[in-house]
DNA sequence: CAATAATACAACCATCTGGTTGTACGTCAA
DNA sequence: TTGACGTACAACCAGATGGTTGTATTATTG
């Protein structure tokens, strides 16, 4: 496992947290798309858009190679399921804590309530 | 399913992105806690505490109850398998895509080359 | 080489964020 | 009833965010 920065973990969540780059990792995870060809499916400007694809790539969910003068878009899906099993992870220890609880319940039943 | 609105969904990343909110989170799902117990964990005020409890609270991912003067705070482990289940679902449709393109690799073979 | 296309980035602006202090209000204890 | 406790919230501040326009850089095309 690799142990996770907080700043890491606060990028990636911040980056999420914008509709906008949300539905171009959506798009980038069908197909891989320039960042021109991303732009025009926005209503911002070009420079919007460069700007959002830079902050996922700063969070790391997504990268860009070159293709003559165009950067074509990726998702890093390794970093999209880093930052899932940290809320997988919850629902793990959520379920420890019940079970730990209906222990304790059981245990009371057993000593004669 | 529920609809999720985009406004909910930006709430429940931009709660996350922040590290004493997480680590709020983290620990209120061991244990239920006031809002001033929580404030002895940090360095800073209680107000600022109070606000992080607030913005949780707001993004659906904490609640709380009333018990004499103190307001107790829980998990709303719904919302949190909300959150997850987004980003579960972009590794179905990750996997939906890796298959469509080995589909078509195995009929480029299947095609002769 | 000149012109255009795709990108990056700086500068700017309004708004949001994460923190603070101070104040007000409901609840419990003496 | 009077404090003290637990909480909420307003006002304020510095810095981040999400957008814009304008300019510079690099790669392709005629």
């Amino acid at each position: 496992m690799e142990a996770l920065l907080d700043d890491q973990v606060d990028a990636m969540f911040q980056a999420l947290a914008d509709r906008t780059r949300r539905d171009i990792v959506r798009r980038v995870m069908d197909e891989e798309l320039s960042v021109s060809e991303l732009a025009d499916s926005y209503e911002m400007s070009f420079a919007g858009v460069q700007k959002h694809v830079a902050a996922l790539e700063r969070a790391g969910l997504v990268s860009k190679r070159r293709v003559g003068r165009a950067q074509i878009a990726r998702v890093e899906m390794s970093a999209i399921r880093t930052v899932a099993s940290l809320l997988n992870e919850l629902e793990d220890m959520w379920r420890a804590r019940v079970a730990r609880i209906d222990d304790l319940l059981a245990d009371d039943e057993a000593a004669g309530r």
